[in-house]
RNA sequence: GGGCCCAUAGCUCAGCUGGAUAGAGCAGCCGACUUCUAAUCGGCAGGUCGAGGGUUCGAAUCCUUCUGGGCCCGCCA
């Protein structure tokens, strides 16, 4: 149940009845109309605009809609009070029936409650992640990992059928940088002394696959040339990496369906399928691109490349997919990865992508745009970089020196759950701060145990009832008098319950998923601050000697309890049943 | 030189895609543990929403110019 949705419709209802009466002419488009909570709870339960929106195109003053609006709106058994207000609101109050109907609602629907359908029958493929498989992850990583997940999790609890997808970067030349990396670690369980020169990656965490390749090649390759060893320790090492990757995944819950290799797309006429689709439509040609503006780079020379129009779709310059030498660049194999998707039928694609990538998105929406006719929208999420602090100081980050912090450094450090709630209690597009100690003290600053601990503190509840011999199964729960809950703080929580699935649906349409931690903070706060009431209002706590007012009361707090689960479930955190 | 993103309380950030008197946490001040666990709550104080212009019933939100910060800018992926 969606209550803003069942409100908003009996105004278009009440809109109608207005037309029929010749209030209001015949045809008006109501897309704009909205109804949603006020600012200021006292204005209400619910406000909607619909006077203010209609009073342009039909030619009358907003209280001249209002009025009879609210007329009609009020003979509703739902509606306690409608009253117009300010520029022309129309201030809803709905029955106390109502809160008591949606804390049934969730406790019938459990953890499910604010599933809904508006992605019934698409299909979206998010991908994310896909880091190069050279080390392991870096908290870099760690923010798309956490981000592209919930945002998974998200769409799929809005009714979508979501696919979780990694592409995995084996193609390029930095794999042959790996291979060579990983070689010399071979070496030195050959017991040879070796450099690490630049431009090889000097981290230790190649170690141990140097001394698997020994254990599987023996000394095959000790003392030959690459030609013989460089395409097998490629494989070899690229399993390596990714064997690493999917265990540090693992450490933050994460799960993908499909593993892609842009090396498949190779050799087999698929990236050659994708541009010749592009040229089927005019949109290859040859030609030279101009310099790039300002700094020049020192061996820059005019050259004449393979280039896709992408200025037709939005870009800025078009793109260049065959470097001078005849090989693809990176944009080629990549239109055919999204080519691929496309194909496999996908109605929706979402990629997020690292801050550093920002210079690719127009071009990656254009090629996506081209293929498909416009018809599959590419959403493109950038993560801004994380800045990972100890008690403020900056941990400095270097791949070369190999001193960077990874993914399960910071799992080590704080927990999965801490990681991923204060990842996403920001807007992806801003950056972060993640400072190390202070999400170590568990303390207040951090909204991760605020969450939990109301939780926490409702399983408690529960636990006390329960000992006192009262039955408060969920089952039991649901057939509770809810007449009780007739208090405004009750009624208030109710009501931020009612907003749950307002705000699902919202985050996913706008693929926001830290809109979630949001409302769970506020949630809990509206559990909390009823809880401290109960020290001077007795009526007002959950435990009551009577065992069927306990039950009406514990009712409500349940309900909370199980919409911050099933919250807490699509950002990926496990909810807490005691705070010891 | 160009593109993308950001700018809201002293600090860290929300602000439901244009709604009413712009919100929360931290820091500061005052108050609440004989309780359903105080990892909590109530109150006070704190703002030219970076600056200017525009769009309209109405702008933190949309358009535009500027300022400041981050990321990126043909053969790395």
């Amino acid at each position: 149940m969606n209550l803003f949705a069942d409100i908003r419709a009996l105004t278009l209802d009440a809109i109608d009845g207005l037309v029929r009466d010749g209030v209001l002419p015949a045809g008006l488009d109501t897309a704009n109309v909205t109804v949603e909570p006020p600012r200021d709870a006292a204005h209400g339960d619910m406000a909607t605009n619909a006077a203010m929106v209609l009073a342009k195109p039909a030619g009358k003053k907003p209280r001249d809609i209002a009025e009879p609006l609210a007329a009609r709106l009020a003979a509703d058994p739902r509606i306690a009070t409608a009253e117009v207000a300010g520029p022309g609101f129309l201030n809803i109050r709905l029955a106390p029936a109502v809160w008591q109907e949606v804390v049934a609602a969730v406790l019938v629907a459990g953890t499910g409650f604010g599933r809904s359908e508006m992605g019934a029958g698409s299909r979206v493929n998010v991908e994310y992640v896909s880091a190069n498989p050279t080390g392991p992850l870096h908290v870099g990583h760690t923010r798309g990992a956490v981000f592209g997940d919930a945002l998974a999790a998200l769409l799929e609890f809005s009714g979508h059928d979501v696919t979780r997808e990694y592409v995995i970067n084996d193609g390029g030349s930095q794999i042959d940088t790996l291979a060579r990396s990983v070689y010399l670690r071979y070496l030195e369980a050959h017991g040879r002394e070796v450099a690490f020169p630049d431009g090889v990656y000097p981290g230790d965490y190649l170690v141990p696959v140097g001394a698997a390749l020994k254990e599987e090649v023996g000394a095959d390759y000790v003392d030959q040339p690459e030609d013989v060893w460089l395409a097998p320790i490629r494989d070899f090492a690229t399993d390596a990496m990714m064997a690493l990757i999917r265990a540090d995944l693992l450490r933050l819950g994460v799960e993908m369906d499909v593993f892609f290799s842009e090396k498949s797309l190779y050799g087999t006429g698929r990236i050659e399928a994708a541009i010749e689709a592009l040229r089927a439509k005019g949109l290859i040609y040859r030609g030279t691109l101009e310099p790039p503006k300002g700094k020049l780079p020192e061996d820059w020379e005019a050259r004449e490349q393979t280039l896709f129009k992408s200025t037709e779709y939005g870009d800025d310059v078009d793109r260049p997919i065959q470097k001078s030498d005849g090989s693809w660049t990176y944009f080629a194999p990549d239109i055919a990865y999204h080519y691929d998707k496309v194909e496999r039928g996908f109605d929706q694609l979402i990629n997020v992508f690292g801050a550093d990538h920002g210079g690719y998105v127009k071009r990656m929406k254009a090629a996506v745009a081209a293929l498909t006719d416009g018809r599959v929208p590419l959403d493109i999420k950038l993560t801004q970089l994380v800045r990972l602090t100890r008690d403020g100081a900056e941990l400095k980050m270097s791949k070369r020196a190999g001193t960077f912090v990874t993914l399960a450094d910071v799992i080590e450090m704080v927990g999965a759950d801490v990681t991923r709630f204060v990842m996403l209690t920001r807007k992806n597009d801003a950056p972060l701060d993640f400072d190390v100690s202070k999400v170590l003290e568990q303390s207040k600053d951090n909204p991760v145990y605020y969450v939990q601990y109301a939780h926490a503190r409702v399983m408690s509840v529960l636990r006390k009832a329960a000992e006192a011999g009262t039955d408060v199964a969920d089952a039991r729960l649901r057939e509770a008098d809810l007449g009780q809950l007739d208090h405004p703080a009750e009624q208030a929580l109710a009501a931020k319950l009612a907003e749950w699935p307002r705000l699902v649906e919202i985050a996913a349409r706008t693929h926001e998923p830290h809109r979630i931690a949001f409302y769970l903070y506020d949630l809990a706060s509206g559990l909390h601050a009823l809880w401290n009431r109960g020290h001077d209002e007795p009526n007002l706590r959950f435990l009551q000697d009577d065992p069927d007012t306990s039950r009406a009361k514990i009712a409500l707090a349940r309900a909370v309890s199980i919409v911050i689960a099933g919250g807490l479930g699509i950002l990926g955190v496990e909810p807490a049943n005691e705070m010891r």
